[in-house]
DNA sequence: TCACGTCTCTACCATTTGGTAGACAAATCT
DNA sequence: AGATTTGTCTACCAAATGGTAGAGACGTGA
């Protein structure tokens, strides 16, 4: 492989589509379309669908880990805010790139291989997010409870506000910066209240 | 139609594929052979796969609406104990109906019609929802925010716990009965916090 | 008995799907 | 220059898709 930036083009492209639309209703042709190219360029590059599925994943891990690992790193003692910089960073592709937790998101559809493949790029931060929590619970700077059922009402949270605009707006809300600044503001304020002491 | 009961096994069939594996990946064959019966069958009892997708989202909306109503309507004053019922109610499904809320996130992958078909339906309990949390804010009995989008953020949270069993799986999650009601019991805590008034 | 409505079926059809085979041009190496 | 690798393409293909047309089985009312 030389010339990667077709490949990177294909990468970027199906991870929008496949997360905007769903991954079983993308098919080669809507992808290769919208890059501008053959279907069968698609398939020089990925030898398979499958294949691509899963690199696309990759692709999507890499992105939401860089994120969340600099977030995780921020300074800051108090468990509250730095939950808040975790929070803060994982509705920032909201904004920025929808489609990236609607594909993460979409694990749910896929097949086992599909699933464990995602799920071995993510559990290096996902336990690190639970320990972290556990520590903290520990001495009694965070509400005690499950660490790793939280963590995953967090990512819940967080994930459905971004993935459910849809839902959102049934609920009244407007889907324009403002609303987003108010959403998120109101996901923080959630948050925090959440996971305060008793 | 006199023998509605082919029609009632379809509608339930398609619940549960559309829930469990995403609309766009089940087929009209998918969903005959999993009846019993021939494709063929399918379009006689709905004009065309669009028509079916509507007609299984009404479903869908009844089977939620009934639960959700009545949990509305549950007796006890204390507004916490109110959502607390509220929120039993919608993870009830999770359990004994998984693939109905799955289908209800559905919904952002869908066109324009089936959406604004869904939202007329749920609207009206939804606008109950905010209304009432809007009436305890406004009489200090619950944490002040904005109540739409506190509503919002609540139905993400336990339709994401719902819907997403594998990525609580990575989280460290066991799925099985115990492991349902310790996610149960965490997010009830979890909602009672995040609305405890201050 | 006979006509009619109800329900499920077989037989097709055009289109789309993931995928293979291989032609062709441009760049790179020897 | 000649050979080879790299990248994109055209030409296909078998299977699956949503959908149409209409046959046939079954019961019901006149």
């Amino acid at each position: 492989m030389v010339n990667g930036s077709t490949r990177i083009r294909i990468l970027d492209t199906a991870l929008d589509l496949f997360g905007a639309r769903g991954v079983g209703t993308v098919s080669l042709d809507d992808i290769a379309d919208a890059v501008g190219v053959r279907k069968q360029t698609v398939l020089y590059w990925f030898k398979s669908r499958s294949g691509l599925i899963d690199a696309v994943l990759d692709h999507a891990a890499d992105e939401l880990l860089v994120v969340v690992e600099a977030a995780i790193r921020s300074q800051g003692d108090e468990p509250l805010d730095r939950v808040d910089a975790v929070v803060c960073a994982v509705f920032r592709p909201v904004v920025r790139r929808p489609a990236l937790l609607g594909l993460i998101r979409e694990v749910t559809r896929l097949d086992e291989s599909h699933i464990n493949h995602l799920r071995g790029r993510l559990s290096i931060v996902v336990e690190r997010c639970v320990s972290y929590l556990r520590s903290e619970m520990e001495k009694g700077r965070l509400r005690t409870c499950d660490p790793m059922v939280l963590a995953g009402l967090l990512y819940s949270t967080v994930s459905g506000t971004g993935t459910e605009p849809i839902v959102l707006e049934t609920f009244g809300w407007e889907p324009n910066a403002a609303g987003l600044r108010q959403v998120r503001r109101e996901l923080r304020g959630f948050v925090r209240a959440a996971l305060q002491p008793n």
